[in-house]
DNA sequence: ATTATCTATAGATCTATAGATAATGC
DNA sequence: ATTATCTATAGATCTATAGATAATGC
């Protein structure tokens, strides 16, 4: 109910307020995020300009979800291979490495690409920085409870922790330059490649 | 000569434009490309908004420069060692891995961090995607003439090259969250895991 | 009556040009 | 006379609000 929208279209399934953080998924990625405009997402999701703030307050508020949409699940992930803890290190970190690189690479839209954005650095998004250290934190504990990592000083675990981190991270870097390879085998070869630097 | 400036400032020692270069460079990296307006880094380099076309076209013009030549050292130093083909391939690998992480990770602003912008992939910026993509096949020449990268089928070896390639490009990421580490330590550190990436 | 949408627009930008001005050089 | 700079501003945005409208539900 309510006003019919100016332009009819098939029904996507998503409700208005996904449409909205899909479109801004895709424009923000592409474009970047002050280079989108509001009417730009709005259109795209099939509303006028103005509609959109019927369901969000503005672009920030669709930034700051999507980038939690991000991370959540993979540190859901994490945590639960983190309680895992009969099974030997060595396969759950190559486990989350796996999954992280599918997150990252297997979406329609480059989605880790929003943590690109240097607008993301801004204070308003504290809450996506925190999960994400809680993400590299488990990464850190997992490398710990290695047998490789068990005997590493804290500062050298700190490292190989910002390397593996690190790696994962750059695959978005890859997956830009080249969006169409296969997704599972170069999430396989990353994790292999992961716990090289780990080194195991 | 010409008009005095409105505001004096004490002689940075660079002319005009490298000024606006350095303004782009430092507002660019961390407030992004679309969010930096014309008046902001005309400020900065210590001139008003209008003076700064008397110097440039526009903000695309500095991005583009700067985009250049955060590469072009790294092509030049890149194909130095791929002349020198009497010394071992992987330690010219190794070398040119942490030569690129402290150029990366060395200037004053995250300078690598200009890559990270969607803007970038425009059209408008071809010729520094076809720097960058030298780049990348030095990588990749470097590799196959190592022992372990001989023996390796083409797939394999791109694949290889690809990680090692985003596990350089990661570490902007890296510094990013953490600008205050040590550069040397970490270049090393990076360089090593490269070579334990590429199977040596 | 409720509500999802629309149209219209005020106010705040931002870019790029036009034309004035204040130095130096000849 | 030349030139690096300035001030002023037209034209083109873009955001967010105000208020109208066209559906459904009761």
């Amino acid at each position: 109910m309510g006003r019919p929208r100016a332009e009819r279209r098939p029904d996507s399934g998503l409700s208005p307020r996904d449409e909205l953080l899909a479109a801004a998924a895709e424009l923000f990625t592409t474009r970047g995020y002050a280079a989108t405009t509001t009417r730009a997402v709005a259109e795209r999701a099939g509303m006028r300009q103005a509609s959109m703030y019927h369901y969000v307050s503005g672009k920030e508020e669709l930034l700051a979800e999507l980038l939690e949409s991000t991370v959540t699940p993979s540190l859901a992930f994490a945590r639960e291979l983190l309680a895992e803890d009969m099974t030997p290190a060595e396969g759950r970190l190559w486990d989350l490495c796996r999954t992280d690189v599918e997150l990252l690479c297997g979406g329609p839209h480059n989605l880790g690409g929003l943590y690109l954005l240097p607008e993301v650095r801004a204070e308003r998004f504290a809450g996506f920085h925190a999960v994400r250290a809680e993400l590299k934190d488990t990464y850190r504990q997992l490398l710990a409870a290695t047998e490789a990592g068990g005997a590493l000083a804290k500062s050298e675990l700190d490292l190989r922790t910002d390397l593996v981190f690190g790696l994962i991270e750059g695959v978005i870097l890859v997956h830009r330059s080249d969006p169409d390879r296969p997704v599972t085998a170069f999430a396989e070869a990353t994790a292999d490649a992961a716990l090289r630097i780990a080194g195991i």
